[in-house]
DNA sequence: TACACTAACCTGTATATACAACCCGTCGCC
DNA sequence: GGCGACGGGTTGTATATACAGGTTAGTGTA
């Protein structure tokens, strides 16, 4: 264990996080404690509290003083992209969330799939166009391209009761994203699907994910300009144990 | 030093905080050494480092091997929000910013206004319209609402030189903001002044930001849909030093 | 003057040690 | 059987110490 150039508690990070991000640590799953990874490891505590509270503080995993360390839920990821898991958004509003496939095969990439998953033209990927429902209403389009070999399975799953982003992030979570943000004018067919009146503009979500340093997915989301908008709010780290000089309480 | 509850490297930090917040340390400027908080804080220079190193990794602070830790630029503020300072956005391209002010001037807060910064209808506010331009095409309209009492000299304000929400940070930095992005069509006076096209949609960004707990700016931020786009990028906390998770599986 | 070297200071990491608080199973006492 | 005390394991924090490596200013020599 002397991969030299590299911290040691970086090392041991990644260890962790290598057995997380394999399945080989799922979540729910204990991780060595601090004592054990002493031994495991050939470090010293310090350095090993050192590893396991950055994970912690990095959303990996989660410590309860007395009990242990165990891999988080993960979910907490893509709450930086701001657009969650869709179903969850609709449920955490106590509304009804409807999943309705309308495509979902294997084909060959077009050019512009093909340069975004950075893979050859006409290499098979599957497709899928599922349209999610609040309480009835369409409210997202999802268009979605998924490298073949990244998830075997796909076809077989049933995405009225799992949304396809859950689905990929069950497979590999934790993973890189890079997403674009407009607004535009959609084509008829969205316009269509999502019930929108003529004129109505939508907003268009495109977010690649990441695994194992290769795109593994590439999904273009439209939304509903009159009836959906992507929020977000910001905290400063470090503020957040409840500092702040000034304490007004509003609202 | 020994307020009982809270950890000791958390006052250190709550200490450095309070004095960038209160901007007692400004950007660039020399954050007590290790050492020094050694003796100005009564703490072991393994517990100022970690007060340090934390402070680091939420971005208050920058720290050079062999030179110091320096208040940083507070550009990572925003950050999260993907919409940076629009100025600071267009340099990055290369291009040129060019800001012409529209309206300049103190009014009473209207019901909406008044809702989003909680204060009282008629409360004195200043109200600002900028058309910012990429290379002489106008990419943004700001119009935004401040808080009288927030930052009394805005009205003196060159609003070409420094962008508003460039000069609202420099008075009080790192505070908490939220933010809508939606797709909407723009009324007349937006299109002609961002040069539209009819029937072309905007994307508006709706952010406030906060100050010691209370709203202190609220602004809506139109962009033309067909020459602008919210740009993110994600990555998970803890691969960003080249990892490669192999499957070096244990025990 | 030009240049090499050194001393002082800084961050970054690693370790051993210590103590507190917490959780839980077990053992012994009532 | 019930209940409380205790001990072992766990995290959380704090400290002293040590060494490596970077930066800078100043000093001294050629």
């Amino acid at each position: 264990m002397s991969m030299p150039g590299k911290p040691r508690y970086q090392q041991v990070k990644e260890l962790i996080i290598g057995q997380i991000v394999s399945g080989a640590l799922r979540p729910h799953d204990r991780v060595p404690s601090e004592n054990e990874l002493v031994g495991s490891a050939g470090v010293s505590r310090m350095t090993a509290n050192r590893a396991l509270r950055e994970l912690t503080d990095e959303g990996y995993v989660e410590r309860v003083a007395g009990v242990g360390t165990f891999v988080s839920d993960l979910k907490a990821a893509s709450h930086v992209l701001e657009v969650r898991n869709i179903a969850d958004e609709i449920e955490r509003r106590g509304h009804r969330h409807r999943a309705v496939v309308l495509e979902c095969r294997q084909e060959g990439a077009e050019a512009a799939v093909a340069e975004a998953l950075q893979i050859k033209v006409d290499t098979k990927v599957f497709y899928l166009r599922v349209v999610h429902h609040e309480n009835d209403k369409p409210i997202q389009l999802e268009e979605r391209y998924v490298s073949a070999g990244f998830a075997p399975t796909l076809l077989q799953q049933d995405f009225t009761r799992m949304t396809p982003s859950a689905y990929l992030s069950s497979i590999s979570p934790l993973q890189e994203a890079d997403q674009v943000v407009r607004a535009a004018l959609p084509d008829v067919t969205v316009r269509k699907n999502l019930q929108m009146r003529v004129r109505e503009p939508c907003l268009l979500v495109i977010r690649r994910t990441w695994a194992h340093g290769r795109p593994a997915s590439f999904a273009r989301l439209y939304h509903p300009g009159d009836r959906f908008e992507l929020t977000g709010h910001y905290i400063p780290p470090g503020m957040r144990m409840g500092v702040v000089p000034d304490k007004s309480e509003l609202r």
